[in-house]
DNA sequence: TCAAAAAGTGAAGTATGATTCATAAAAATA
DNA sequence: TATTTTTATGAATCATACTTCACTTTTTGA
């Protein structure tokens, strides 16, 4: 018998998984699902599209991983936010303010990972994901509820709504025309919004 | 010479236009437009793919057109709640109110209409079309604010938030398992969300 | 009823993009 | 270095769906 993977091979191997996903995740953020063929990120990473099926056995497969891995690190510091020891209201205000932020760098990305469709199968690890960024939202609104903080609502409808606010007010200017100040000016108003919202008096 | 179209044959070629439009309308309503292909929409009037040709140029223009009529259609009723002669509040929740009932009966035509991506050029169209729910709501907002009954707020992202925070919540449960009594309580707390955020204070 | 024109058909033509596969290059042992 | 196994290549294949087109059917007007 002859051959036996060696560490440098497995570290190689283990890096170029790593790259495709990473390529893939930008080609989405810059141009959504339609820019990122695998052909695209094969061309990307510097490997042939067959070389793709040795790291992926499909295209679904894929970008089901590029999903998770983006949401699964964004809800980390979405957690982070909300456990912090502080009002319902600075947590739900910061968390809002920061999932904004971090999506108006890459608002494709955004958009693509909460409201393109693709296949069935993509679509379907989608729909976890929305359920985990509205998890933490939930959190957030249930204990201002149970404080006397927020008053009484359907958290569970009102995390979606504070979802579907930002998402769909940060993905409106696709035009990356957007400047510092204007961005921040809009991640003030959408969290004055959703805060309002949640508490039903301005700011904080 | 011979051949003049009859008034006879007008009418029926105007009535087949009208069933494509209207089949094209329910498949996106039923399935996205993953359902809606040319085939799907022919075999659903009773034509042949090629027939389609003779009324449409081409899927896309199709599709602009019955994205255009769903959201005329829908801006004029939100448009009628909106000019009524009650306090902004009132019409606020009426027109979410409306807006989400009727959603709610074919989620899937909200989605794709306000979210599905598909060709560059229906995709300009929505972009239009997002702009034109959001007047609706803006000229409440401005409405409420100048009248006092609204805070300080920037209308252009509340409104955006606003479209963005119903989709995303009437989205969410895909599966038609939503009873009637379900959904009137989707509805309002969807109405209670947008209130409190346009106002700052609980139910109206 | 008949000839001309339009409307309708559906299989063939294209286009796009995922996936496979025969083959080549590279890596690991002896 | 020779042999074997793995990895990489990229052109060919497959799948899907829009669009066209040669041909048939229907409609119109004489």
């Amino acid at each position: 018998m002859a051959y036996q993977r060696s560490p440098l091979m497995q570290e190689r191997l283990a890096d170029n998984r790593q790259r495709i996903l990473r390529a893939a995740r930008r080609l989405v953020a810059s141009g959504g699902f339609r820019a990122a063929s695998i052909s695209a990120v094969a061309a990307e990473v510097g490997l042939s599209t067959g070389a793709m099926y040795r790291y992926f056995p499909s295209k679904k497969d894929l970008f089901v991983e590029v999903l998770d891995e983006a949401v699964t690190h964004e809800v980390a510091i979405l957690r982070e936010i909300v456990d912090r020891p502080v009002p319902a209201i600075e947590r739900l205000r910061a968390a809002v303010e920061s999932f904004a932020a971090r999506a108006l760098q890459g608002p494709y990305l955004a958009y693509a990972f909460i409201a393109e469709p693709t296949d069935p199968e993509v679509e379907a690890a989608r729909i976890v994901c929305r359920q985990r960024f509205g998890e933490v939202f939930k959190d957030v609104l249930r204990a201002g509820v149970t404080s006397g903080e927020f008053p009484e609502q359907s958290v569970e409808v009102s995390a979606a709504c504070i979802v579907g606010a930002f998402t769909e007010a940060l993905v409106r200017p696709v035009a990356p025309s957007s400047k510092a100040s204007d961005a921040h000016a809009l991640i003030d108003a959408i969290a004055d919004f959703c805060v309002r919202a949640a508490m039903g008096n301005g700011r904080a």
